[in-house]
DNA sequence: TTTAAATTTGTAATTATTACATTTTTATTA
DNA sequence: TAATAAAAATGTAATAATTACAAATTTAAA
């Protein structure tokens, strides 16, 4: 594995999952899909490795107003837009660089997040063909 | 109050704090100050105070990638950066309406957020001067 | 093969949040 | 004003997410 992370089996099916998937799982989605495969998995496993890949930089948290901790192994600049009938975290394309903020010229910005709500394309067709 | 939210004292006293200081606090924060002067005021109201605050539009939760959440009184559209050193959140200003969302043509958006995370000017200086 | 190091596991502890029944406060009406 | 009803606040218990930590297992090195 990248980074100088030793690849385990666990750590290589967390990754895996996160590549694959793109859908910004939870801690739970991830065990539960995972144990059906490494019945041994246990959580703290899946909370260790999920912060061991976000302090080497190949998992990023996705910033969000619920409660709920979900994962990005895309670490490359791009928005979130969580759709709040479905639950689902779309990703789209945004130039955060084009975004001027004077406030910050003197701080060391390490991380920009983009982090839309609303009701997604699939959500509103349904919406319409019920009338 | 506004939005016809009936102006009970720990209503008031509550949304005063967001108002006045300004610091993004969180429930534990917003009560631990208050109980000083309301001593018969629980974390329950606390909660049920905001929530209510919140679906009445009068304040918002930061988005942020840390599992603590941030409340503000300030719904006019922002940016937030988290100082990773000492923990304060800063507003800033930024033009969201500027950032093309192609991809998100046909959703409806009715929120966004832009989080930036780094290290403050103050902390910045600090650590400079240490030198 | 022995030994040491790293990883995983399971359980317990901690913390944040919500649920809900009870009590208190506020408003309404006789 | 006193009685009543409605709204708000409280305290405790339940739930859920995350971390701490010691023991067991696996992997790598000697
Ligand atoms: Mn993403
Ligand atoms: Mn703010
Ligand atoms: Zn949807
Ligand atoms: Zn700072």
């Amino acid at each position: 594995m990248e980074h100088g992370i030793k690849p385990s089996y666990p750590r290589i099916k967390i990754l895996e999952y996160l590549i694959t998937k793109r859908s910004h799982p939870t801690v739970d989605e991830i065990y539960s899909n995972l144990v059906k495969e490494i019945p041994t998995l246990s959580k703290t496993t899946v909370y260790n490795t999920l912060n061991l890949l976000i302090s080497a930089n190949i998992v990023r948290v996705v910033a969000s107003e619920e409660n709920e901790t979900r994962y990005d192994a895309d670490v490359t600049s791009h928005g979130h837009f969580k759709c709040e009938k479905c639950g689902a975290i779309y990703d789209f394309r945004i130039d955060v660089g084009a975004l001027k903020t004077d406030d910050l010229k003197n701080f060391k910005i390490k991380e920009k997040n983009v982090y839309y709500r609303g009701i997604c394309e699939e959500c509103l067709d349904n919406i319409e063909n019920k009338i």
